[in-house]
DNA sequence: ATTCATGCAAAGTGTTTGCAGTATC
DNA sequence: GATACTGCAAACACTTTGCATGAAT
């Protein structure tokens, strides 16, 4: 499912290197900017953050940077994304059902929002990019940013079966009792 | 789409009924059709969300509903929501931050978000309408439903200081205060 | 040296689950 | 009368908070 363009090196400290640096001069003068201290722990989230495109929840990512930073506190993840997020360099995404989840800030990009298994995959689009926002202005409202969000099946679960597992509704079975009252 | 005249008389008890009266059949044809009991929390539950138009959250509705169904649980509450949504009547909307909210499932309409308060208003647009999807079909992706999601600050806030409220970080720089909580 | 971040533990939210009793069909 | 729903309490998952310590500038 994930594939990763394979034009560089296939060292696994390789692949993602030139983003990840990026991202970690933006968080630097980001910091220097606001007169934050630049730790050890903001740079490890933001870094394992970095190469994800499965949009990560806070606790993905205390999993995953608890690797490269042992004695981390989940405490720490939760604030430093919240940090991460202020700082422009991250986003928290809407994610009905579970926790929040998380993504690298970059240009605008879409939601594909799977109903079955509830993954969250982007979607670019020059076409949509072009598009005129109706006249929002008539509510009164400032726009800040906007994307569209899609629901439907993803590529894996249309393989499968079409019965619903999460759903809590009994046998949707052929009990179509005549009307009584 | 959902347009109201106001050819109703101006009744508080009046105003809506058409649209309750609606849902209500529809929970009823609804829940014959799968062979579930038509009980007066769910007929409650629905009746408190036709009139919202603020995506109210499980426990706002829950605190409506207790008006008209005293002893309702708020477990029982949580448990119409869903069947509500399996049912199609209602929709979970995505509200990062904070829990759940739920909306009675209308025609497309796009979604408002406030940064400030966390409102979320709805807006609908023919012109959107008539989007065109881009070729999802390249990403496997099987589409049941889309929307627009806009973020920046809503009438209200637009009005209020421009410091967001509830940054955890430091004074950048200088220190406007004057914002409380 | 100052200021802010971190880690821990505990407290909060929002939501779900097991079970006995009960309403609806 | 059978089935599924309701209410209660407890369990759960996710996130935030208070405080003492430790790190970055």
């Amino acid at each position: 499912m994930v594939k990763y363009a394979n034009a560089m090196s296939s060292r696994a400290s390789h692949r993602g290197a030139r983003p990840v640096e990026n991202a970690l001069g933006r968080l630097a003068r980001a910091c220097r900017e606001r007169g934050l201290p630049v730790t050890v722990q903001r740079r490890a989230v933001l870094e394992a953050l970095v190469p994800r495109d499965d949009h990560p929840s806070a606790d993905d990512l205390f999993e995953a940077v608890s690797r490269t930073v042992p004695g981390i506190s989940r405490t720490t993840v939760y604030r430093v994304l919240e940090t991460l997020v202020d700082l422009g360099l991250a986003s928290r995404i809407s994610h009905p059902g579970g926790g929040a989840r998380f993504e690298l800030r970059r240009g605008r990009h879409h939601h594909l929002h799977c109903a079955r298994c509830g993954c969250v995959k982007d979607f670019t689009s020059p076409a949509l990019e072009a598009l005129e926002l109706p006249r929002l202005a008539a509510h009164g409202f400032e726009v800040d940013d906007w994307s569209l969000h899609v629901t439907g099946l993803c590529a894996d679960c249309r393989g499968r079966s079409r019965r619903t597992s999460k759903s809590r509704l009994p046998n949707p079975s052929r009990s179509e009792k005549g009307e009584k009252r």
